[in-house]
RNA sequence: GUGCCUAUGGUGUAAUGGCAGCACAGAGCCCUGUGGAGGCUUUAGUUCGGGUUCGAAUCCCGAUAGGCACCCCA
């Protein structure tokens, strides 16, 4: 045995240094120009930009069908604006001095002098499309959902790409409270139906008028300690005081415990509208924190902001099954929490860690529509990362809903039933979803992969079964096999299929 | 944009500075019309560019990519 070994390594060695060796001399050869010296190198996708691939497939489907289902069922018409925006838009409605449009915004100047952009978020081009196409001639408030892709040029890291996913809704035209807690319902709604415990965090950043004098009393607040604070604080503020609270520094969290509240602030109006929110949210049996920290970085927000977060820790997660107990019963807590035992994800960990992983958020934007030159319009609206919710769902080991994979495999013997079974395969598909590999010559090789594809029939067609007009059906799981009719094919199939359900 | 860590076949992983192996996946055969097991054969790799060294996957520098944290956000 090792004799044997050994003259295969020196035969294969040989070979490659063969190999080598012409290479080399090929790279050295100074006119060449038939045979490129170096291999193309492997396209790579760009940098925080990911494919999707089938081994996926089952996530994201059962994420879109659940954002299509909980927007169409709560009356949200589906809109599809355009990737590409022109630069002011988002310079107009998130804000000049965001980060996202100072530097993470996609942009370019088209051949014809345009200055365009990948969309960073959707809020202010569903908000344009509002005022574009008249919508305030229609029935107030005009319920809009979305889910797609977006850009921003950060560095990626977990949870966090270039491109993105994001399904989102928002209502426009009217500021009743109970749109408020609507929107926020249905976003933990959905994340009830996908069982995946969540926390969410509410807070009122109040009106323009009543912000300006919080905004004066923490910059009163702050700067007689702003030695204390971190660099990134004493430039904020500087530039947007607001943004002090949730920077996540030890020392700026500890001098945070001091400072005042905006909910002390609030002008009587927005404190009215923020006091519904939370009644409607209590009648909705939703519960929520509040915190007065939560803030959004994105300017066109007022009033009422929020923003949800994974659950990790026991205690969180018995909150959140306490409540929906009464609608669903406690049948899989057990399940649950031994599935966390068995495997604590890091991912799971990761995402509960620090408050940049929420999973979405939203808020009411009053002034949005307005900056953009509309009419005074209020709106409300919330979006979540689809990605982060994909990554949080594969933390706690989602299984698929049975049943997606195709449970037919169509198998051929010759090229006049290879024939035959793409008409077959054709016919198949209006009833069942089915498989083939006709490119595979022995039958053999085809039923292996029938095989690892799992399915629960075959169906075989020879040269003798063309010339008899039948086909055979083989139960895989049995192991045994008939010989039908080749026009009850398919009344044959759905008969067993159904049986089987 | 800043910092830290990482980089070996398609995937997952070995190799005190001294012959780049293993497993899975792929292709083919044992078996010309029947899968799941087994056996055999085979394809395929040190991210790139420099440096140190008789000798580098291994040490050093740089680039690139990825991961993580900060920043910011979904």
């Amino acid at each position: 045995m090792p004799k044997k070994k050994i003259t295969k390594k020196k035969i294969i060695k040989t070979k490659k240094m063969g190999a080598r060796a012409k290479t080399v001399k090929q790279a050295v050869l100074p006119l060449a120009p038939a045979i490129p010296p170096k291999p193309p190198e492997v396209p790579q996708a760009p940098r925080g930009m990911r494919d999707i691939l089938p081994a996926d497939e089952h996530l994201w489907h059962a994420v879109k069908k659940e954002a299509e289902e909980l927007s169409n069922g709560f009356g949200y018409g589906f809109i599809e604006t355009p990737i590409l925006e022109h630069k002011a838009l988002f310079a107009r409605a998130v804000g000049t001095v965001t980060d996202i449009v100072q530097k993470e915004m996609y942009c370019f100047k088209d051949q014809g002098g345009d200055e365009l952009c990948l969309r960073p978020e959707a809020t202010a081009a569903v908000a344009r499309a509002y005022v574009n196409h008249g919508m305030l001639n229609l029935p107030q408030p005009v319920k809009l959902w979305y889910l797609g892709p977006f850009f921003r040029r950060e560095r990626p890291q977990a949870g966090r790409f270039r491109q993105f996913h994001q399904w989102g809704l928002e209502a426009l035209g009217d500021s009743h409270p109970v749109l408020d807690a609507e929107t926020i319902s249905i976003a933990l709604a959905f994340f009830r139906d996908l069982e995946l415990p969540v926390k969410l965090e509410i807070n009122s950043i109040g009106c323009s008028q009543c912000r300006a004098s919080y905004k004066n009393e923490l910059v009163k607040f702050y700067t007689p300690k702003q030695e204390l604070l971190c660099d990134a604080c004493k430039m904020r503020l500087q530039i947007n005081p607001l943004r002090l609270l949730d920077c996540k520094e030890a020392q700026c969290e500890l001098l945070r415990e001091g400072a005042p509240q905006i909910t002390d602030f609030l002008c009587e109006a927005c404190r009215d509208h923020f006091m519904h929110v939370l009644e409607y949210l209590d009648e909705a049996g939703v519960s929520y924190n509040l915190n007065p920290y939560i803030v959004r970085g994105l300017d066109y927000y007022n009033r009422t902001v929020f923003e949800i977060f994974p659950v990790a820790s026991d205690d969180g997660k018995q909150k959140t099954e306490d409540r929906t107990e009464g609608e669903h019963g406690g049948e899989k807590k057990e399940a649950e929490l031994n599935e966390d035992e068995e495997n604590p994800s890091p991912v799971l960990n990761l995402l509960s860690s620090g408050a940049q992983s929420a999973l979405g958020g939203g808020g009411r934007y009053d002034g949005l529509i307005e900056q953009l030159g509309g009419r005074s319009t209020p709106a409300v609206g919330f979006s979540l990362g689809l990605e982060r919710i994909i990554s949080y769902m594969r933390s706690r080991g989602f299984s698929p809903v049975s049943g997606r994979l195709p449970r037919i495999f169509i198998a051929q013997l010759g090229d006049a039933a290879r024939r035959k079974a793409l008409l077959l395969w054709h016919e198949l598909r209006k009833e069942v979803p089915a498989v083939a590999s006709l490119s595979k010559d022995g039958l053999k090789a085809q039923l292996e992969i029938a095989n690892r594809l799992q399915v629960r029939y075959a169906i075989i067609i020879g040269q003798k079964e063309i010339l008899d007009k039948t086909a055979i059906i083989r139960d895989m799981e049995a192991g045994i096999q008939e010989v039908v009719d080749y026009n009850k094919i398919v009344g044959e199939i759905k008969k067993k299929l159904a049986g089987d359900a």
